[in-house]
DNA sequence: ATCGCACTGTGAACCACTTCACAATGCACA
DNA sequence: TGTGCATTGTGAAGTGGTTCACAGTGCGAT
């Protein structure tokens, strides 16, 4: 019903209108929020306009409305139960960066094949067997797994995550995964991102004649 | 010159064609690359011709050829040179998998504002105190930053990357941060993304009626 | 030697997202 | 009360990226 990056762009409105609720500012207007977020005042107005958020030209837009509107647009409402899957060094970034940041987004569990960190506290959540994830996954109603394993391992992962009913994966593996139809997967390719800012740090300067 | 998605995929069909070319394939059709990466035959197509990438109706590309052409295309002659700026978790997990991973692509430099961290060794790079950023890019020619810190100080960061003439920059902070005309950025929002996933993941099997 | 076939290369159509541009709005100030 | 002004909300135009669709190609089979 929204678009992709509208959504994207709702989050960090969000993020945005938080820290100015808590320095007390009660109105933003859509250049304010442009020059935050990075974009331009007439996408943050469309975003908002789709998004069902509403503003007055003389005060611009209510910052609690907006809060209230994407958390309704965005948030389940029971959480979102989050599952990682590879404690590596990627993992535990994740790990350490969402557990008690967000009351709405939470990592309940994670998981790791090497028998050497199942069962250890890591960043303070537990560390789970690979052949727990089907049913812990499944009985604690998970709705996206973040998949941080090796390549190789990607696939096998995803397909466990699928049995336990998960919808939605993000995945940092550098390899495709195949999911059917209704399954949602955002891949995230660090190393062809790294190689496309060097392309165009190198160029940019000289495109422009 | 070549539009940002292709200079993505690029990577990701030069990764295949690694991939394969170890195993002894010496020949690829639009449709095998499609599959392994996420993408279509017609796609594939079009960016590899974009890239002067040609083949033959009846054998495909020539990996090698194809290999050789992505390099052309993406390298810098002396390897790309890359900074890492917050060695926290996501930096670590970035060091780790880069180093000594792909020969054209050099994490040179870490940098923490941390005195605990600054001196040692961490995944065999050594930690830099911030105040050696601006000399240190400089000297080792640094393309690109890799900007691992923490919201507040990434402008701070940024700037100091600019100083030591770093024109790409892979923002990680959960901030926008403020580049002149002809520096490259590109900002993964971890946290918009995992929302994102979430969004979709619920509604997706709902929306076709 | 010829035919059929699967594939490439690419103009053209298509689609999603962004930006423009402006009427409508309602506060501030005279 | 009236005028000016900065801002919203949104059709319409623009842009960049993707997919369609098909002519052109050359190997393998006959």
């Amino acid at each position: 019903m929204v678009a992709h990056r509208t959504i994207e762009r709702l989050s960090v409105y969000r993020r945005i209108g938080t820290l100015m609720h808590g320095k007390g500012t009660m109105h933003v207007f859509s250049h304010e929020l442009a020059a935050r977020s990075g974009s331009t005042a007439a996408q943050v107005r469309r975003d908002l306009m789709l998004a069902g958020i509403t503003g007055s030209p003389a005060k611009g837009y209510l910052v609690s409305a907006l809060i209230a509107r994407v958390n309704a647009v965005l948030d389940h409402p029971e959480g979102l139960q989050v599952a990682l899957i590879g404690v590596g060094n990627l993992g535990r970034a994740f790990l350490a960066y969402f557990l008690g940041r967000k009351a709405n987004l939470n990592i309940v569990a994670a998981f790791d094949a090497d028998p050497a960190k199942v069962g250890r506290v890591i960043q303070g959540c537990r560390c789970l067997p690979m052949q727990d994830l089907v049913p812990t996954c499944r009985s604690l109603g998970v709705h996206v797994g973040l998949v941080t394993v090796p390549a190789d391992q990607a696939q096998a992962v995803t397909d466990a995550l699928l049995e336990a009913g998960v919808r939605g994966i993000l995945n940092f593996a550098p390899a495709k995964i195949r999911v059917p139809e209704g399954v949602f997967v955002e891949h995230v390719d660090i190393t062809a991102l790294v190689e496309k800012v060097g392309y165009f740090a190198a160029r940019q300067n000289k495109e422009t004649p």
